[in-house]
DNA sequence: TTGCTCCTCACGTCACGTGAGGTGGC
DNA sequence: TTGCTCCTCACGTCACGTGAGGTGGC
């Protein structure tokens, strides 16, 4: 059988035939006075191997061990297979989270510049520093039941209920009066509506904020003063 | 600031910078006499949005071309990214399925000779032909549920019984008598639990016997003639 | 004689890593 | 003078694709 007619049966280029053999995965069993390549049958049966083999995602090189040694390692040379894959679909998975987000964050801002768009990544960054796999998970399916809408509308809120409480700091409010401990209720409600009630989601978002600080935790809707005059509104309230 | 310096703050090589100026991603913002680059501030921020942009897996071509054009692409590019990532996060996760299952036949059989390896390939990529991944998806779900255990000695049930439709067909049994309408109950038993009674399973089953034949979907456990035997006695008993 | 197949170089791919051999600045 | 950093080639990586230029067999 010559290359052109292994080569179809299969499913392969001649020229990839050729590279198995400089290779040393794959020689012809002779060749002909002209030079032309002659495969036997041991050789289909070997070519077999190696197809089948490349479709579960080994190197050659790697077919090569497995095929020269007669058995031996050939459920290792699988479970090493089965643990890289799984390594990279957590990195695929991973990334296609951020994807999603961003690609999100990108239909919900009218301002589509280079800038906001690094500004989305580096948060996002920030985010999975402090949040676990899992966490970032429930997150997610907490944001699909939620919705865009209320999504925005939150935003809203929460740019209202700062305002609010920037007006009384300013105006000297008692922490403890009525007015704050209200507000301070208003704040915890929304919180609350992110975490969905989870401790775990609520400790790592409060460390993000200690260690970050208030302003780039929140993407800049919050500052210090303010973040620090509702602790002690809360702390009143206790 | 030199490529050393900026290297380091960005967390690459010097070769990677000289690249990236050889392929007009990032140029330094001038030379000194003795050729040594120095990069300006804007030239800081530029392979910041460059290293962010390689982290979401875009080519160095993508990147030039998001960068160059002010922003218009950049939705239009994450879509892309997104689309191209689901494909190939559905490609492994068909290998992840082949190659678990593979490690587990591997670990039943006492014979793991390629030949036998070879094999268990070559029925994967059979049933995958006839099964939705849906469906490999339910019978990955229903073979953790019942075990391994289970598994094995519902193999040899199917030894046995086979044994047995083929010994009463070489009395010439009619397929209609008592006997034989035992062991098709027993027959029909055994594919309900491996089905767990879905019938577009048993469809997949059944197309998969009528298109391959007996021997091969069965991987040699049962012939033609027991089969068409058996088939006459579940009809007599309708 | 005309197609078709075969042959052997040999460059290109993508994003750099890794020397080789030499110079510049503290 | 001695390190350290900088420079420019230039080959290697992995699994082939894609010609170029020429020969063999029906």
């Amino acid at each position: 059988m010559k290359v052109g007619t292994l080569a179809k049966k299969a499913g392969l280029t001649v020229r990839t035939l050729h590279y198995y053999e400089e290779v040393g995965l794959l020689a012809p069993a002779q060749r002909t006075e002209a030079g032309h390549r002659l495969y036997g049958a041991a050789e289909v049966a070997r070519l077999q191997h190696v197809v089948l083999l490349r479709q579960l995602g080994f190197s050659l090189e790697e077919i090569r061990a497995c095929l020269d040694q007669p058995e031996a390692s050939l459920a290792r040379a699988v479970a090493l297979r089965l643990a890289r894959l799984e390594e990279e679909i957590a990195l695929q998975q991973q990334l296609h989270r951020r994807l999603e987000t961003i690609a999100a964050r990108l239909r919900a801002a009218e301002d589509v510049s280079i800038e906001t768009f690094i500004q989305t990544i580096k948060v996002m960054t920030m985010i999975e520093k402090y949040y676990t796999p899992e966490q970032l998970k429930q997150l997610e399916e907490r944001g699909r039941q939620i919705g865009e809408e209320r999504i925005r509308e939150a935003e809203g809120e929460w740019k209202d209920l700062i305002a609010e409480v920037r007006a009384e700091m300013e105006k000297g409010t008692d922490p403890a009066s009525e007015t704050m401990q209200r507000l301070a209720a208003r704040w915890q409600g929304l919180i609350q509506e992110f975490t969905g009630g989870d401790p775990g989601i609520y400790q790592s978002l409060k460390t993000m904020y200690q260690q970050e600080g208030p302003a780039k935790a929140s993407r800049g809707m919050v500052d210090p003063e303010v973040t620090a005059y509702m602790v002690k509104a809360m702390q009143a309230g206790e």
